[in-house]
DNA sequence: GTCAGATATGTAATCGTTTACAATAAATCA
DNA sequence: TGATTTATTGTAAACGATTACATATCTGAC
């Protein structure tokens, strides 16, 4: 079908090994050898079969990556990071959305187990430790973007999720909020636990406790921000003077409600949130600052 | 290294075409045997190597999906659709972004010539058409998104531009405006040419008549609905009754400029997008709503 | 009991590279 | 000059699958 290396070969009289050689850049083939396969290489216009190439040096250059359902918006920043420096090093990206545990193992045997790629990187991933452990057994360089787990090619990037909660706590305290809701994320999750953690932390250094009711379950959706909310309004509760939702989507619902029902935001409540989307700073939503692509540009950097 | 093939012949004894079959679900291999290398498959953590497949059969499975660097959301929301077809149908996913000409140029040699995909998805494409003819003459099915070429193995889908902006600008003629400001895209972009020209046509229609000053310069990024709202105001001319942009981006970035230049939005100034992203929904601006995901599902659907 | 046809399995070439090792030619040295 | 080193180039075996073709076994029809 295509141009192999054999052409090559048939054009110049040269052997595999040689024309191989001048693809490679070795040293050993200089002076008009050199010349004479690169012209017929350019006038037939060969290019190196991947597949082949993969399985004779037993690595794709390919890099893996992972990411669940969840955030779009952070998504896509950190692909771009990724992206970013593979580019530089000479990979290239594979990536997948998993729904649900099903389909991260069904990626999983994809991605490591079939060889398609030489590193991977998981966003927030919801398989049990010991399906990461068992991936580092048969040799695959892992990046784990938000999950605490360490180890011999294992590699994990974290937000700053407790200095970041610290840092927004410590802001709505200082404007003299004490009657503060906090918007939760999903139970269990790494992301969501760190920050619940770092509110309690800072909110008992200061000496202030909240009541129980003014933890908001939520999980991290939109939808869920405005889910809480109704529920507040609907039980007739007095207003809170803050809300810290734990991430922005769950803030943007939140606020999404209390416009509705007519009350005007921030004046009447101040908003914080996390993450700092794009759209944070278009509805004036006081949010912590992430540094999503750089997550992105460090788990690139560790799968080498 | 790893597993493969050979291994599961020694330990069941039979061929290495009765477990290729096998791996295949052939029907020629039933029964007993058929059980016997099942087992050794499982015991043994048997997964076949991508790279050998891919070369043997001469296909990867691959779906190429090329992006240009602009419209984070738009981007995220495609890529998400084409993988939901490309899942159903045994393919994955490989990406990347082209930041110029000579990035693109790179990327398809990567993708199309050294045979790393079996289609390719082509976003906004900068490139020539006779490049896209050249990938096609090579065998390579390729799906453009937004881009009106057709041809043997080469698809094009794309958003109604037209049919679209004609909405938009009729909802502000109805409401009454008559002093409307259009804040136009990149032009020579098939996407940004198309909309004007449904702007100028519905307006003609309507019989109403721009100014030539009417018609702002834009490049489709938030940044360039600033500048052309700044310049408009430092001008010292009449705010619009009404300004389309015609994308979200660019509107976002006007309306910023007039908030914080104390106007009230969209009292003062209505506004207009296409595109409707995400943050749309959060800042009071109305917006014409493309299907950006049935966009990708249709590419994916395609290039099979 | 033999033969045609179906069914199940194996043999070996092929896919397009890389690379260890061998071979040859040219250059250096005593 | 002959021996030794160095610089090139070639040979052929991997890499790990798929698949056309050949072979063997088992039906049942006659």
């Amino acid at each position: 079908m295509s141009v192999t290396l054999k052409d090559i070969c048939r054009k110049t009289g040269v052997s595999t090994a040689t024309v191989s050689r001048v693809i490679n850049d070795s040293s050993l083939v200089t002076g008009p050898t050199r010349e004479r396969v690169m012209d017929a290489i350019r006038e037939l216009k060969y290019r190196p079969s991947h597949a082949a190439r993969a399985l004779a040096r037993q690595r794709s250059d390919m890099l893996g990556v992972i990411f669940p359902q969840i955030h779009s918006g952070f998504f896509s920043q950190v692909l771009r990071g990724i992206d970013e420096v593979a580019a530089k090093d000479g990979f290239h990206l594979m990536t997948a959305f998993s729904h649900n545990v099903v389909d991260e193992k069904k990626l999983i045997t994809h991605f490591v187990h079939e060889r398609r790629v030489d590193a991977l990187i998981l966003l927030n991933i919801l398989l049990p430790d010991r399906f990461v452990k068992s991936m580092v057994e048969v040799g695959m360089p892992l990046v784990l973007i938000d999950r605490p787990v360490k180890g011999e090619n294992l590699f994990s990037v974290s937000i700053d999720n407790l200095g970041g909660v610290e840092q927004g706590m410590e802001h709505l305290l200082e404007h003299g909020y004490r009657h503060i809701a906090i918007l939760c994320g999903p139970k269990g999750t790494y992301d969501a636990d760190q920050r619940l953690k770092g509110c309690k932390k800072t909110l008992s250094k200061a000496g202030v406790t909240l009541p129980q009711e003014m933890f908001w379950a939520g999980g991290f959706t939109e939808e869920s921000g405005q889910v809480a909310m109704s529920k507040w309004l609907d039980a007739g509760h007095t207003l809170p003077e803050a809300i810290f939702a734990l991430n922005d989507a769950m803030a943007l619902g939140a606020m999404h409600v209390l416009r509705e029902a007519g009350y005007r935001v921030p004046d009447q409540v101040a908003f914080m949130g996390f993450d700092d989307n794009e759209t944070a700073r278009h509805v004036g939503l006081t949010s912590i600052q992430v540094p999503i692509q750089e997550l992105g540009q460090m788990g690139g950097t560790y799968s080498d």
